[in-house]
DNA sequence: ATGAAAGCGCTAACAC
DNA sequence: GTGTTAGCGCTTTCAT
C-alpha cells in the first residue's frame, strides 16, 4: 500500500500539491529548475498518482471495459475473443489505458455492470456478440457511454461501428461447392440473434434460394453434431454443409464419418473462424480466417478517438479470407490454400 | 454520464447522504422505513454508487488485475489463457468484482502498471507464467500487493500459491513411449526460465538421466519445427519427441511428416495442453488436459480470501490428465483416451 | 510562475 | 436511528 501521496512529493520538492500536479501534466507553465525538483522527489519517493483520486477528481477512468454475458464455459472455448482482446490491448498499451472485462450473468446484471462501469470504472466500452435489436444499444446511449459496436449492426445507433463483410466469405463458398457440383448444400448457423450470424445465413438464403436445409445451432460441439444428425436423416439428405464455427463443423465431421460417410467424398464440409490448428486436421477443414486482431486494434482505435471527443463513425474492416481446403474438395490430399480477400 | 450521485438520492429520499450509505452496506441500523424510502429513491433515480468515488474513500477497488507481459500475439494462440479467465470471473462475478487485464511490454511499463494498480486500480494481482526467482514476486511484496502465485513457485514467497504437478504427466508419457519399445525420447520444451516449463524439462531430465535430447523452444509453431529438424537431423534421430504444447507438436509433426517419417510408426510425438481440436487430428494427438478454468477458479478464490485479510495459502489443483492417443501408439486407429488422474 | 482552496462522490467518525 | 462533518488524493479555478 503505497502511502505516499502528492502531499509528500510536494513536501520534499518544497512545492504545492498544484505544482506537482502541473509539473507532471504539463498544463501550465512550469520553471525548468522547479520542475526538475518535482520529478528528482516523485523518483526519490516512487511515487504513482493514486488511479482512484486521479478518476474521481478527472471524471475519468483510464480504463475501457468489455461486458460479457456470455456463459464462461463458451468464452473458454472461443478462438474469437483471445485474439479480439490481444488487439485491442496492443492499442490500449499505448496510452497506458487498462482494460476492464466484466462476465456477467442474465440482464439486470449486466444493467448493473454497464452502470457502474459508466460511473468512475470506465471510459468507454466495447460492444460484441450484438443481437438484432440488442437493447445495450439504447441503454448505453442513454448512460452516454463512449461504445464501439463490434460487428455490423444495422439498425439506427449514435455510435462508432466496426463492420465486417461476412456475406461474402459464405457466397464464396457456396460457389465453390457449386462448382464442385453440389446442389443440396446445408447450413448450420449459429444463434439467428446474433447479427453476424444472421448476416451470414442471409447470405445463405439469399444464394440457395431458400432456407430449407437451413439449421441453427448455438456455437457448440453438441449442437454441431445434433444438427448434423438431423441433416443427414433427411430423405434427401445434403452432400455439402457449411457451420457457423470450427467447432460445431468438427463435430458434425466426426458425426458424418460414425455414420460411414467418407469426408469429402460423400459430404463436403466447411467451417468458420480458421481455428490454428483446423488447417492440421485430416481432411483439412475449408474455413474462414477473419483476424480478430486487426479488428479488435480498429474498434480500440474508435474507441479512443470517442473519448476523446471525436464524431463516432463506421469502419469497415474487411480481413475475411476464405481457405478452401481438402474438406471441401474431392480431390482431396493437396493443402490447397486458396486466399482470397473479399472485396 | 449519470449525474445523479448518492446526494440527489438524499435529497429524494428526504434523508442525509450518510442515511443513504448506510441504507445499503448495513453498517449501521436504519429503521425499516427510511431504508424503505432510501431504496425506493435508489430505484426511481437509477442510482449507481461511483465506482472511483468509492474506491478513493474505501481504499478498494473492488477489481483484481492480471498484467500481461507477453507478447499480444502470444496471447491470441494460447488456449490455457481464455480458460484461465474464464474460471477467474466466474468466481469474481459472485462478488461483482471486475477483472482488470494489462499488457505491458518491458519491465519499466510492469513495475508502473503494477504500482497504478495497487494505487487504487486493483485490490489484488494474479501473477502468471512465473519465471524462476521472479523479480515481481518480491516487488508486489512491497507494494503490499495481496498476490496469488499461479504455478509452482519454489523460492521464498509470502503469498498464496496454486501450485499444479508438471511432472507427474511427463513421467507417464515416458512411461508410456517405453513401453511401446522407445529408448530415444526428445523433448521440445518451452522456456527454461518458466517454472512450469522447468519443472517438466526436469522430471524429463529425470527420468532419461539427461539432458542430450532435450532442446528449449518458445511454444511457438516456428521453435516446434525448426527444433524438430534439429532433433531429426541427429545421427541417431530420436523415435519420440514430447512437446510442451500442442502448437509446438503439431508444426514439428508437419515437419516429420514432409520429411517421409510416419507418424507414430517412425515417430511418435505428444503435445501439452490438449487444444480442443487435438482429439480430432489425424493421428488424434496425444497431451495433457490441465483444467486451467479450474486452476482460474481456485487462483480467485484464494485472492479473494487473502484480500479480506486471510493467511496466505498454498493448494495443489490437481487436475492434469494423460490422454494417450494415436501419435504416440504404433497400433494406431483406436482414439484411446487413457485418462488417469495424476497421483 | 506559484500558492491557496474548492471540489470530485463517497464513507465513517463523531455528534445528538 | 439519523444528521454533520471531515477526509480519501488528486485536479483546477482563482488569486498573487
Amino acid at each position: 500500500m503505497s502511502r505516499t501521496t502528492i502531499a509528500d512529493v510536494a513536501r520534499a520538492a518544497g512545492v504545492t500539491k498544484a505544482t506537482v500536479s502541473h509539473a507532471l501534466s504539463g498544463n501550465r507553465p512550469i520553471s525548468e529548475e522547479t520542475r526538475a525538483k518535482v520529478l528528482a522527489a516523485v523518483d526519490k519517493l516512487g511515487w504513482v498518482p493514486s488511479q482512484s483520486a486521479r478518476a474521481l477528481a478527472n471524471r475519468h477512468a483510464n480504463a475501457v471495459a468489455v461486458v460479457l454475458a456470455r456463459n464462461p464455459d463458451v468464452i473458454a472455448n472461443d478462438s474469437f475473443f483471445p485474439a479480439f482482446i490481444a488487439g485491442v490491448e496492443s492499442v490500449l498499451a499505448e496510452s497506458e489505458t487498462a482494460l476492464v472485462l466484466q462476465v456477467v450473468s442474465g440482464r439486470e446484471a449486466e444493467e448493473r455492470a454497464y452502470r457502474s462501469l459508466a460511473n468512475g470504472r470506465a471510459d468507454g466500452a466495447l460492444l460484441l456478440d450484438l443481437r438484432v435489436d440488442d437493447w445495450r444499444v439504447p441503454f448505453l446511449d442513454e448512460l452516454g457511454l463512449p461504445t464501439v459496436l463490434v460487428g455490423a449492426y444495422d439498425q439506427q445507433h449514435p455510435f462508432s461501428c466496426i463492420r465486417t463483410d461476412d456475406a461474402a466469405p459464405i457466397r464464396d463458398i457456396v460457389a465453390h461447392l457449386r462448382e464442385a457440383g453440389h446442389e443440396r448444400i446445408a447450413h448450420v448457423s449459429g444463434p439467428l440473434d446474433y447479427v453476424h450470424s444472421r448476416a451470414r445465413a442471409e447470405a445463405y438464403i439469399d444464394e440457395m434460394h431458400g432456407d430449407e436445409l437451413l439449421r441453427e445451432g448455438d456455437f457448440t460441439a453438441a449442437s454441431g453434431r445434433a444438427l448434423t444428425a438431423e441433416l443427414l436423416a433427411l430423405p434427401e439428405r445434403p452432400t455439402a454443409i457449411m457451420y457457423a464455427n470450427d467447432t460445431m463443423a468438427i463435430a458434425g465431421l466426426s458425426y458424418a464419418r460414425s455414420q460411414g460417410l467418407k469426408i469429402p467424398d460423400d459430404l463436403a464440409i466447411s467451417g468458420f473462424d480458421d481455428d490454428h490448428l483446423s488447417a492440421h486436421l485430416s481432411p483439412a477443414l475449408t474455413s474462414v480466417s477473419s483476424d480478430p486482431a486487426a479488428r479488435g486494434r480498429a474498434a480500440a482505435r474508435l474507441l479512443r478517438a470517442d473519448i476523446l471527443g471525436a464524431q463516432p463513425r463506421t469502419e469497415t474492416v474487411d480481413c475475411n479470407v476464405v481457405h478452401l481446403r481438402e474438406s471441401t474438395s474431392a480431390q482431396s490430399s493437396a493443402v490447397s490454400t486458396v486466399s482470397r480477400r473479399t472485396p
